[in-house]
DNA sequence: GAGGATTTGCAAACGATTTGCAACGGCCAA
DNA sequence: TTGGCCGTTGCAAATCGTTTGCAAATCCTC
């Protein structure tokens, strides 16, 4: 089926973890959707009446320690995911202070920049990845 | 005393707020520590502890309201709250993925961007203000 | 200092997320 | 293909940060 599912299961597996369906409708889930959702409103997706929010919850954290999902935070209550920058690309959010729409920017306003440069003092620090949402109207 | 604190005592009044003395504790808190500090942590350090928890909640809520304030979420389940940029400046986060430790960097790396050209297709959206941070070591 | 409006402390409610545990189901070896 | 082991699940209860209703305390104006 989809390749990025392949790929994904091949990484499950060689992490020692299992293909079950719990995990396999979660990820089917987010494959199909274009934006971040809800712990919720991936449960609510899900073809399986069957499963329970729980599992969501708990392939959800198996996938963002394994980098297949991102986690965003953006200020309601309650996390969104994603599939992660290897699967989906890198982008940033635009949030939408008035109705909270959520819309990609592929476009990231980082690139060319030299963070290192950035950081000046603290060049201690080696950035693994950066978090940029934009807000207003 | 610290003229930020005035400043921010006359835009309390000026929106109609009064000025108590939880609200006067938090931001002495606020003014004197240098990152950002979770609500149970500011709460700890007031000097009184007659001060409810829910009171440390309630004017940071109006704090945030009012701009006095900024709220971050580093993913760990706890906001964080610092001083907001009209009084700190403008500046982001590094965020150490092993001991969590946050680090102010004061260069924006957005500096200089024309995030409407990074934008694109999205040209109707206004960015009122955005939200980076560093993850890495 | 008195009056009325705002704000507080307290305790209970809340929503999102996590956890313990027994039943279940992938997965590998036979 | 089957058997069985060990990781995974469903379920219900617990946890955590945060919010809220309400009567009492505090603030601000006069
Ligand atoms: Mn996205
Ligand atoms: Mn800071
Ligand atoms: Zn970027
Ligand atoms: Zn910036």
């Amino acid at each position: 089926m989809i390749p990025e599912i392949d790929r994904i299961r091949t990484l499950l597996t060689a992490a020692g973890c299992a293909w079950t369906r719990p995990r396999a409708q979660v990820l089917a889930v987010l494959t199909a959707v274009a934006h971040p959702l809800r712990v919720e409103e991936i449960h609510r997706r899900l073809g399986d009446p069957r499963i329970n929010l729980s599992s969501v919850y708990r392939a959800l954290h198996l996938f963002h320690r394994l980098n297949v999902v991102r986690r965003l935070l953006l200020g309601d209550g309650a996390a969104r995911y994603e599939l992660a920058e290897a699967y989906r690309g890198h982008h940033h959010h635009l949030v939408c202070d008035a109705c909270g729409r959520i819309e990609d920017v592929s476009r990231c306003p980082l690139e060319g920049r030299d963070l290192g440069a950035a950081l000046g003092a603290a060049a201690a620090f080696a950035v693994r990845s950066h978090s940029l949402e934009l807000f207003g109207l």
